[in-house]
DNA sequence: ATTATCTATAGATCTATAGATAATGC
DNA sequence: ATTATCTATAGATCTATAGATAATGC
């Protein structure tokens, strides 16, 4: 039942294959990566790959999973203690917006994901929003669509700051250009949800919690 | 310099191509494709793929370009004569929301290609929406990423609309869904960029011009 | 004669597994 | 003794090309 040295020595191989997965994703596509370079990186023999992933999707696809996972704890994180929703969603989005300078190798990953990496955070993002829509801060029809609009919208901020990164800007216009764009991606979702421009922008004019600038 | 029949048959094994690559990106991702099979359903040679595109990718990236620019197509025909940049943004969206009932091919690829397919639509987009802007119609800072973020959203539905396509509704049911969702869509955008609650309503509850429903 | 297509295949992968080796449990 | 890892390889792809065949141009 207890953890013994065997199973933490294969557990180290498990998250070797999976790290390397994330390294591989940041810079290549899944079907350009093969099961021998995933293992090469990982510093693993090939055949211990199958004693842990039935096939290189299935190791890709829990990669993601994790990695979403920890995005959603970055987001938990910037977002404790917040008890207006209109605000939680405009620093989650900030926060989001900014990971191309914060955590370069999530916003790689992520953008190569795609739209189906927002699944992930479907669970949690339609809870937060039906609360928020119930309490009446938040204001929509359908609350599969404005989660759709708003997933969406993120990503595509998240890819135009990625671009933004990519074009060899000074760091530090990089990242006024950034927080620009989450701010304004930020500001327009608040004001689709109904808010009036005032309280939008009084809310996306707060500064972010340390460590997000 | 005229065309011949050699040119034509030339023409005819190249569309075959393009063809069987888009039919075949409806249920498959490239990767999962070879290029054995895109000429066994283009029913040519084998040798023949490669007078005509020097890979796979080459076809695939060219057969959704083709894609994106029919789709901007139906775009234009059914925004025609609106002078109204904030309806031509409402029937814009409202019609790619519905292309899963109207066009199931298109919105079937379309998702498969991600946000990258939105890069084929950026020089019209942006010119559209400089315009909206400097004739004070839709308000937004930066215009790259109000682009980003109307973009990312109209994906966000498009994906949705296919999930409720896919979800075994009568086709009635299916249809006006995916119209109060592509309906709910841009009344968000139109408020994200500006529009009173009032105005944004009356221009998105117009009827789409036909064939539209 | 020229051009495109088609057939056949060499060579280079890549996946999955079998069996050997090394590490740990008891 | 058990379990995981590692090495080596069979078998199944897949790509790219060479050379033959068919269609068209002139």
């Amino acid at each position: 039942m207890t953890e013994n040295r065997l199973d933490r020595r294969r557990a180290r191989t498990r998250a070797a294959l999976l790290g390397a997965a994330r390294e591989l994703l940041v810079r290549r596509a899944p079907a350009e990566v093969s099961i021998q370079e995933i293992t090469d990186v990982a510093d693993v023999g090939f055949g211990s790959f199958y004693n842990h992933f039935a096939s290189k999707q299935a190791l890709f696809d829990q990669a993601i999973a994790e990695l979403a996972a920890e995005h959603g704890q970055v987001l938990r994180t910037a977002t404790e203690g917040l008890s207006d929703p209109a605000e939680v969603l405009s620093v989650a989005v900030r926060v989001t917006a900014r990971l191309p300078v914060d955590r370069p190798t999530f916003a790689r990953v992520i953008d190569r994901a795609g739209l189906g990496y927002l699944d992930a955070f479907s669970p949690a993002a339609l809870g937060f929003l039906r609360q928020a829509h119930a309490v009446g801060r938040l204001c929509f029809d359908d609350v599969h669509v404005a989660w759709a609009c708003a997933g969406g919208a993120a990503l595509g901020v998240l890819r135009h700051n990625l671009a933004l990164a990519g074009s060899g800007q000074f760091q530090e216009l990089e990242l006024s250009g950034m927080d620009q764009a989450g701010t304004q991606a930020a500001l327009g979702l608040l004001r689709m949800f109904g808010l009036a421009e005032g309280d939008a922008r009084r809310i996306t004019g707060r500064s972010l919690p340390v460590p997000f600038g």
